[in-house]
RNA sequence: GGCGACAUAGCCAAGUGGUAAGGCAGAGGUCUGCAAAACCUUUACCCCCGGUUCAAAUCCGGGUGUCGCCUCCA
């Protein structure tokens, strides 16, 4: 497939280095609270891209990294009263839980900060070592400037960051552009870790570069995360590994636009963040990661609840197509496939193709989801008269492969129970009498309770709101 | 100051040289006891001005507007 590549700038043949194992990195959540739309977007595109590759057959090893030693972490565990690691540990379970509402699958491994400070310091050894990176009052500091290729992810010239003059200016560092990859515990009861420097915990970029080689190792195909993390996270983190290793990090680059609020970025910083635990008050986790792949994943999308709607009702018009192949295969006829179904068959897998050809394309998960609504047409024309057992099995199972690849129409089948299926019944009996006001008062019962009908060819369908 | 992205119908959104996919909403129709769902029909001078080309939403130049990175951030 191709993939639009960051370091290059365009989008390049992805070619991975073992065909027998993909190696992709993404970057994970600092676990202090409840994450917001804007991080579930990354989590949601790569998780996709991780199940388009499971699709076509190849066997991806997906990491993403728990942020579990962090200021915001400390000054949380403060407020709260508890410590760091009771704050990570919570954090850490909810994530798992909103992730899993998106239908996010787990990462093969989600190495934590907490759990690698051999690595870590083993890593920032090697550069101190090597003269990339010295020590000065307990910290450890990466030389931005030994690094030839620094600025090469971001396009920056670093003298051009000088002089925008918003680099914090640090006595101790021997140059503004130089980042920690140390940091000297400040109070004795600060979080801390024994080190060659004394105690003291890892600057933030360091982590991620010890982790991927740690599970992936020294070079991998693909590392990936959201565009504010390019500079200077992901500046940085090519800068320590190349200069520790000295290989190349990572082929290719992927990074994803914003979500903005009002047209303006939301960020935990601002304050104008909607947690995905809000949304789910209002919305499927379903909706959302339709909401999310609706278009393109390197263009910013703006949250609203009218574009949720939007959302919502697109994502009905696919539901509905399921439910009513679910409800051919248990009303359908036996009899084999007709010619005319055989045809309609053959243009699902016209539009499989389409599919195909759209996520081969840098993921364009927008144009994917059209060859999806071309199949629901395609069925939704061929079972308004009904359709044989064969056909509807047969449909339902392209149809929901391909939605499954974008991790939709994932909700398993709800169980109707007797009483609603023995109303159901009843309202039947009350049409054949011409018990119009029994009928419709039954109808309105099960609306109440969350089941709508619907009157098709073969028979009535139950379907739970 | 440096770097970058974006501007397509009421809304969302694809399309990167050959006179505009798809979805939502709206309108009309078919079906239905009535609905629901579904099906059919229906809505665009692609921000502006130049240029290149037989041909531009698509390439180039110049505007205008919006957003972002350079500072913790997905």
């Amino acid at each position: 497939m191709k993939i639009y590549n960051t370091l290059t700038r365009n989008k390049e043949e992805f070619i991975p280095i073992d065909p027998e194992q993909i190696k992709i990195y993404v970057c994970g959540p600092t676990v202090y609270n409840y994450f917001h739309i804007g991080n579930a977007r990354p989590f949601v595109v790569f998780d996709t891209l991780r199940r388009y590759l499971e699709y076509k057959g190849q066997n991806v090893k997906f990491i993403q990294n728990f942020t579990d030693v962090d200021d915001k972490i400390i000054n949380r565990a403060k407020v709260e009263g508890i410590t760091p690691k009771e704050v990570a540990d919570k954090y850490i379970e909810e994530y798992f839980k909103d992730a899993g509402a998106l239908n996010v699958k787990k990462a093969d491994v989600h190495p934590r900060v907490s759990e690698h400070m051999d690595e870590i310091i083993d890593f920032v050894k090697t550069l101190t070592d090597k003269g990339f990176a010295y020590e000065a009052n307990g910290d450890v500091y990466f030389s931005a400037r030994k690094f030839k290729g620094y600025g090469k992810l971001s396009r920056q010239n670093i003298d051009d960051l000088d002089s925008g003059s918003r680099i914090e200016v640090d006595d101790i560092k021997r140059d503004p552009l130089d980042f920690a990859l140390w940091k000297a515990r400040k109070s004795e009861d600060e979080i801390a870790w024994k080190s060659p420097w004394g105690m003291g915990r890892p600057g933030w970029h360091i982590e991620c570069s010890a982790m991927a080689k740690k599970h992936l190792g020294e070079t991998i195909d693909l590392h990936a995360g959201g565009q504010d993390l390019q500079f200077p996270h992901h500046e940085n983190e090519i800068a320590q590994s190349e200069c520790c290793n000295g290989v190349q990090f990572a082929k290719y680059w992927m990074h994803n636009g914003y979500i903005t609020i009002d047209d303006e970025k939301m960020s935990k910083s601002k304050g104008n963040f909607f947690t995905v635990r809000d949304i789910l008050k209002d919305y499927d986790g379903e909706v959302m990661r339709f909401f999310l792949l609706a278009g393109h994943y390197r263009n910013p999308i703006n949250f609203a609840d009218s574009l949720m709607e939007q959302a919502k009702n697109s994502l009905g018009r696919l539901r509905n197509a399921k439910s009513g192949l679910e409800h051919l295969i248990a009303n359908g006829t036996d009899e084999p496939m007709d010619d005319e179904e055989k045809a309609a068959i053959a243009e699902l897998e016209q539009y499989k193709a389409e599919f195909d050809a759209k996520m081969e394309d840098d993921l364009n998960t927008a144009d994917a989801i059209t060859a999806l609504f071309g199949m629901v047409t395609a069925i939704n024309n061929k079972i308004k008269n009904g359709a044989t057992k064969e056909f509807a099995e047969t449909a339902l199972a392209k149809f929901v492969m391909l939605a499954n690849v974008l991790g939709l129409l994932f909700e398993s089948e709800d169980v109707i129970s007797d009483e609603i299926k023995a109303l159901a019944e009843e309202r039947q009996q009350a049409r054949k009498d011409k018990n119009f006001a029994r009928a419709d008062e039954i109808r309105d019962i099960l609306k109440e309770r969350g089941y709508s009908l619907k009157d098709t060819q073969m028979g009535v369908q139950i379907i739970k709101d």
